[in-house]
RNA sequence: GAGGGCUUAGCUCAGUUGGUUUAGAGCGCUUGCUUGACAGGCAAGAGGUCGGCAGUUCAAAUCUGCCAGUCCUCACCA
C-alpha cells in the first residue's frame, strides 16, 4: 500500500482477505494442547436466506470467536445447516406444484429425489453469505443434518430411547394442518382473535324412542358443521337450570341421532348457555371430556378438512363452506335459535397459515418428565448459564409443564421413523430394515422383508437438531451412551457458548441440554447467550410482507462487512430486541473511515533519528500507556460478562476519543515552512504500537480493516496474520496518571469553552492562568488548547474570563475589549447561587446524626469533601465577583 | 385466564448485589469552524422531577406493594 485514498472502501479489502484466511487454512481447528474455546452454529435452514437476524447470531459468534482465538485458545466454530423438514418439503412442494406434479403422485422416492436436487441447488447459500459477512467458521467441518452420519445418528437415537421405553405410539388430539396435510406441534400453532359466529341451536329432547318432544335445550357453538359428530350434551353437575336434563336424551338437529346429556365440572356455568355439546373427534377438551364419559369417538372431518361420508349430510364439503350450509338448513329446520358475533381465538398453522383442524391421529411420542427434570437441574445448578439470567424463569416454567414431545411428521423430507409394522399390525424398532426383518422373524419365522412396511412418518426436525453439539463431532455417540466419544468429541465437547434467540429456548436450547444429559453426561455449553429479535425503526418484525427487512448482501455492499458487523453490534444488549436503523451502519462506515483516516496520518510522520521528543509527546506516551491498559482491563471485564456492545463502545471511544482527538493532536509535530517537521523515534515507535494495540482490540468486530491495516504497518510473511496476533493484555497502570490527564482535559475544554464563548479562532494564542503550583500535563494542555501557561500564586490581570476546574481557578487572560464583565458577573452569581444550594444539601445531610452513625466511612468522608471542595468554590467565586464588581 | 419481562435525554440503551451519580453513553439536535488524516471531520452546547403513587432505609433509578402502559411465553373457554 503505497497510496492512501482519502476514503476507506471496503470492497477491494474485503474478498483479498476472506481468500487469504481461507488459503491459509485460518479457520481451520484441529484438537491439540491448548484450551479449547468451541461454538456450534445454529444450523440455519439449509434454503434459508440471509436476514438481519443471522447477521446479528452471526457476528455475535464471530466475535467471540476471534476473540478466544487472539486469546490464544483452540477456537472452533463448526457450521452447517437444518434440513428443516416442514419449510423445505413445502417448497419442493411449491416448485412441484408450479409444474404441474403433486407429490402424491410422483411417490416418496421420486419426491425425495426433487427434495435432494433443491438442496443441492438452492442448499447453502447462506453459507456462502456468512463468508461475505467475514464469519471465521471451520468450513472444513460444516455439517447438515440430514448427511449419513448425522441421520444415522437419530435413528440409533430413537431406537434408544424406544428400547428405554420413553418413545411410545399413541393417540392423540394433535394440529392437523388439513394444507400441508400434516400434524404441527402446539409451538407451531399460532392463536390469533378471529371475527366468527356464536350459533344458538335447539336440540329437542328425545321421548326415548328416537322421537323429539316440543322440550329442547340450547347450546351455543362456533362450529355448527360439527354437531353430526357430537357424542353428548354436557352440563356441569351444580347447574339448577338443568337438574330436569339430567338422564334425558336429545336428538342432535337435522340428522336425529339419539346423544345422552351427561354431567361434567368442565362445563362454566356462566358461559354461553351452560350447555356444551361433546365432539370428542373434533375439540381437545371434548376429547377428554369423552375420555372421562367412555363417549364414542365419531370423526366427520377428513384429512384435508372436508366432510366425509359419517356426517351422514354435506359430504365432500370444506368445513368452512359446509358451516354456511348447515347454518341455511339449521335455519330452515327452525333449529337456529340466534347468532351472535363473536371474536374467539383460532389456532392457524404457522407454515401454512391454515385453520388448524383438531384431530385424533397415531403420533410417536418421547416422554418428557425426566428428561426435562434432568435439564432444568442442568440451568438451576449453573453448569449451563443463560445470559440474561431472565431467561431462566421462562426456561423453568417451560420444563415443569413440559409435555411428552410429539417426535413424528406427516412428511417425508427428514429422517424416517425407523419402525416397522408386521402384516398382523404390530411393529418393531430397529436402526436397519435388516436388523427390523430378524426381529420381525424371532416374532414370526414366516415373515419375509417383503411383508415388512416401514412407517410413513419422518421426525421432528427438533429431533436431530437436538444431538448437533454432539454428532457434529462424533455421529456414533447418539443413541450409543456406551460408545467411547472420539477424539474430537472429547476434545471440542462440552461446547463453550451458544449464542440463539429466545424464541428456541424450548425448541433447541432445552433439548439440546436434554440430549447432551441423556448421551454426555453432562450440558452441551456453558453459557446460552440470547439475541434479541430485529425489528426495524418502528419496533415491528422483519418480514418479508412488511418489505421491512434490508438485504445484508446490499448493505455490505455499500458499507462493508465490517461497517455492518459493528453497526449491528453497538446497539444490542443481551436478551432485548434490536431496533435496526440504517443509521447506525453508517455510524459503522464512519468508524472505519476514522480508523483509515488515522492511519494515513501516522504513516504519514517522518523520523528523524537527531530529532528529540517534545515534552507533550512525552507526555501523551505515558498517558496513553496507562490509558491502554485502563481501557483493556474494562474491555476484559465487559466481555467477560457477556457486554459485548459495552465493550465495543469502550474500544470505539478509546480509539476516536483518547487516541484520535487527544493522543495523536498531542503528538502531531509542528508545522514549519509549510512542512511537518519530523518526529522522534520512540514516539513513533509508540505511536504505532498503540496502533497495533487499538486494531487488535478492534479485530474480533471489524476483521477487515483490521487486517488490511495491520498487514501494513510492517511488512508481513505470507502466512501472517493478525487473526492470531495475541489480544492486548493489560499492564500496571496509576489511577494518578489518569485522574491527571482527566484534569488536564478538563482544563483544555475549559480553554475552548473560552474560545467558543468570545469567538476566538483555535490558532489565536492564549495565555492561561492557572492559579496553582503546577499543572499535570501543561504541555499537552499547551498545545492543544494553544496557550502559554502560566501557574501563579494570584492572578495577574483583571480582564480576561475566569473559569474553575474542580477547585483549581484558571483565567485566560484578554484585554478589555474582549471582555464582557455583565456576562461575568451573571454567570459567576448563577454558579454562586447553585454552589450554595448544593452546600446545603450536602450540609443537611451530615447534620443528620443518623446519617453519620450508620452510613460506612468511606461515605462520609466522601460527603465532607463535597462540603470542603463547596466551600473553596464558593469563596473563590465570591471573591471572583467582588473583583468584577469593584472594577 | 396463568406466568414473566420491560418502562432512565428526541431515538437506542448503560447504570454490575442501595452510598464519588450533583444520573451517563452513542446517535440525533443547536451553534461555530473549507484548522495540512478524516465535513463519513473538528470544537462547544442544549436535552431527564429515572412511568405514577405509597412504603422500607440515615440514604432509592436501584428494595417492597399497588396502579398504568408495553412486550413476550403458556393455555385458551364451547
Amino acid at each position: 500500500m503505497t497510496e492512501l485514498a482519502a476514503k476507506y472502501s471496503a470492497q477491494s479489502v474485503e474478498d483479498k482477505w476472506y481468500a487469504y484466511w481461507l488459503k491459509n487454512k485460518f479457520f481451520h481447528s484441529e484438537p491439540n494442547e491448548k484450551e479449547p474455546y468451541t461454538i456450534v452454529i445454529p444450523p440455519p435452514n439449509v434454503t434459508g436466506i440471509l436476514h438481519m437476524g443471522h447477521v446479528l447470531n452471526n457476528t455475535l459468534n464471530d466475535v467471540l470467536i476471534r476473540k478466544a482465538r487472539m486469546d490464544g485458545k483452540n477456537a472452533c466454530w463448526v457450521p452447517g445447516t437444518d434440513h428443516a423438514s416442514i419449510a423445505t418439503e413445502s417448497k419442493v412442494v411449491a416448485k412441484l406444484k408450479a409444474q404441474g406434479i403433486s407429490k402424491e403422485d410422483i411417490g416418496r422416492e421420486e419426491f425425495l429425489r426433487h427434495a435432494w436436487e433443491w438442496k443441492e441447488e438452492h442448499g447453502g447459500i447462506i453459507l456462502q453469505q456468512l463468508r461475505r459477512l467475514g464469519c471465521s467458521c471451520d468450513w472444513d467441518r460444516t455439517r447438515f443434518t440430514m448427511e449419513p452420519a448425522l441421520s444415522e445418528a437419530v435413528i440409533n437415537t430413537f431406537v434408544y430411547f424406544y428400547r428405554k421405553g420413553w418413545i411410545y405410539k399413541g393417540v392423540r388430539m394433535v394440529n392437523w394442518d388439513p394444507e400441508a396435510l400434516t400434524a404441527v406441534s402446539d409451538d407451531e400453532v399460532i392463536h390469533r382473535d378471529t371475527k366468527s359466529h356464536f350459533y344458538h341451536l335447539k336440540y329437542y329432547i328425545s321421548d326415548g324412542n328416537g322421537n323429539p318432544t316440543d322440550d329442547y335445550l340450547v347450546i351455543a357453538t362456533t362450529r355448527p358443521e360439527t354437531i353430526m359428530a357430537d357424542a353428548a350434551i354436557c352440563v356441569n353437575p351444580k347447574d339448577e337450570r338443568h337438574f330436569h336434563l339430567h338422564g334425558k336424551k336429545v336428538l342432535i338437529p337435522l340428522i336425529n341421532r339419539e346423544i345422552p346429556v351427561i354431567e361434567d365440572d368442565y362445563v362454566e356455568m356462566d358461559f354461553g348457555t351452560g350447555c356444551l355439546k361433546v365432539t370428542p373427534a373434533h375439540d381437545v377438551h371434548d376429547y377428554e371430556i369423552g375420555l372421562r364419559h367412555n363417549l364414542p369417538v365419531l370423526e366427520i372431518i377428513d384429512d384435508h378438512g372436508k366432510l366425509n361420508e359419517k356426517a351422514q349430510i354435506l359430504v365432500g364439503e370444506d368445513r368452512f363452506v359446509a358451516r354456511k350450509k348447515i347454518t341455511k338448513m339449521l335455519e330452515e329446520s327452525g333449529n337456529l335459535l340466534k347468532v351472535e358475533e363473536y371474536i374467539s381465538p383460532v389456532g392457524y398453522s404457522e407454515r401454512t397459515d391454515a385453520v388448524i383442524e383438531p384431530k385424533l391421529s397415531a403420533q410417536w411420542f418421547l416422554k418428557m418428565d425426566k428428561l426435562a427434570s434432568m435439564a432444568l437441574e442442568t440451568v438451576e445448578s449453573g453448569r449451563t448459564k443463560f445470559i440474561p439470567e431472565k431467561y431462566v424463569n421462562t426456561y423453568r416454567h417451560w420444563m415443569e409443564n413440559a409435555r411428552d414431545w410429539c417426535i413424528s411428521r406427516q412428511l417425508w423430507w427428514g429422517q424416517r421413523i425407523p419402525a416397522y409394522y408386521l402384516p398382523d399390525g404390530s411393529f418393531v424398532v430397529a436402526p436397519s430394515a435388516e436388523e427390523a426383518l430378524k426381529e420381525a422373524q424371532a416374532k414370526n419365522p414366516s415373515i419375509k422383508a417383503e411383508d415388512l412396511r416401514q412407517d410413513e412418518d419422518v421426525l421432528d426436525t427438533w429431533f436431530s437438531s437436538w444431538l448437533w453439539p454432539i454428532s457434529v463431532f462424533d455421529p456414533q455417540m447418539p443413541g450409543h451412551p456406551d460408545h467411547t466419544p472420539n477424539k474430537d468429541l472429547q476434545y471440542y465437547y462440552p461446547t463453550s457458548d451458544l449464542v440463539t434467540g429466545p424464541d428456541i429456548i424450548f425448541f433447541w436450547v432445552a433439548r439440546m441440554i436434554m440430549a447432551g444429559e441423556e448421551f454426555m453426561g453432562r450440558e452441551p455449553f456453558s453459557n446460552v447467550y440470547f439475541t434479541g429479535i430485529v425489528r426495524d425503526k418502528i419496533g415491528r418484525k422483519m418480514s418479508k410482507t412488511l418489505g421491512n427487512s434490508p438485504n445484508p448482501l446490499d448493505l455490505i455492499d455499500t458499507y462493508g462487512a465490517d461497517a455492518v458487523r459493528i453497526g449491528m453490534l453497538l446497539c444490542s444488549s443481551a436478551g432485548n430486541d434490536i431496533f435496526y436503523d440504517e443509521a447506525q451502519i453508517k455510524q459503522g462506515a464512519a468508524f472505519c473511515n476514522k480508523i483509515w483516516n488515522s492511519y494515513r496520518l501516522v504513516k504519514g510522520f517522518t523520523v528523524a533519528e537527531d530529532a528529540v521528543q517534545t515534552p507533550a509527546a512525552r507526555e501523551a506516551v505515558d498517558w496513553f500507556t496507562a490509558k491502554l491498559s485502563a481501557t483493556v482491563a474494562l474491555v476484559e471485564d465487559h466481555y467477560s460478562k457477556f457486554r459485548i456492545s459495552d465493550a465495543l463502545m469502550t474500544i470505539y471511544k478509546l480509539f476516536w476519543d483518547d487516541y484520535c482527538s487527544w493522543y495523536l493532536e498531542a503528538i502531531k509535530p509542528a508545522f514549519v515552512d509549510g512542512k511537518a517537521l519530523p518526529m522522534d523515534k520512540a514516539t513513533y515507535d509508540a505511536t504505532l504500537d498503540f496502533f497495533e494495540a487499538l486494531l487488535k482490540l478492534i479485530h474480533p468486530v471489524m476483521p477487515f480493516i483490521t487486517e488490511e491495516l495491520w498487514q501494513d504497518i510492517v511488512p508481513r510473511k505470507d502466512g501472517e496474520t493478525i487473526m492470531y496476533a495475541p489480544s492486548p493484555k493489560a499492564g500496571e497502570f496509576s489511577a494518578k496518571t489518569l485522574d491527571d490527564f482527566a484534569f488536564a482535559a478538563e482544563t483544555v475544554n475549559g480553554v475552548r469553552g473560552v474560545r467558543n464563548q468570545r469567538n476566538i479562532g483555535p490558532k489565536v494564542q492564549l495565555k492561561l492562568q492557572v492559579k496553582a503550583a503546577s499543572l499535570p500535563f501543561c504541555n499537552i494542555v499547551g498545545k492543544i488548547a494553544n496557550a502559554d501557561i502560566e501557574p501563579v500564586p494570584e492572578f495577574t490581570s483583571t480582564t480576561g474570563v475566569g473559569f474553575m476546574v474542580r477547585t483549581t481557578e484558571m483565567f485566560v487572560v484578554l484585554d478589555a475589549a474582549g471582555v464582557n464583565v455583565e456576562e461575568e458577573i451573571a454567570k459567576a452569581e448563577k454558579d454562586l447561587e447553585y454552589q450554595k444550594k448544593f452546600l446545603q444539601g450536602v450540609r443537611s445531610k451530615l447534620s443528620n446524626e443518623r446519617f453519620v452513625a450508620n452510613a460506612p466511612a468511606a461515605v462520609i468522608e466522601n460527603e465532607r469533601k463535597k462540603e470542603a471542595d463547596s466551600l473553596s468554590k464558593i469563596e473563590s467565586l465570591e471573591a471572583k465577583l467582588k473583583q468584577l464588581k469593584n472594577n
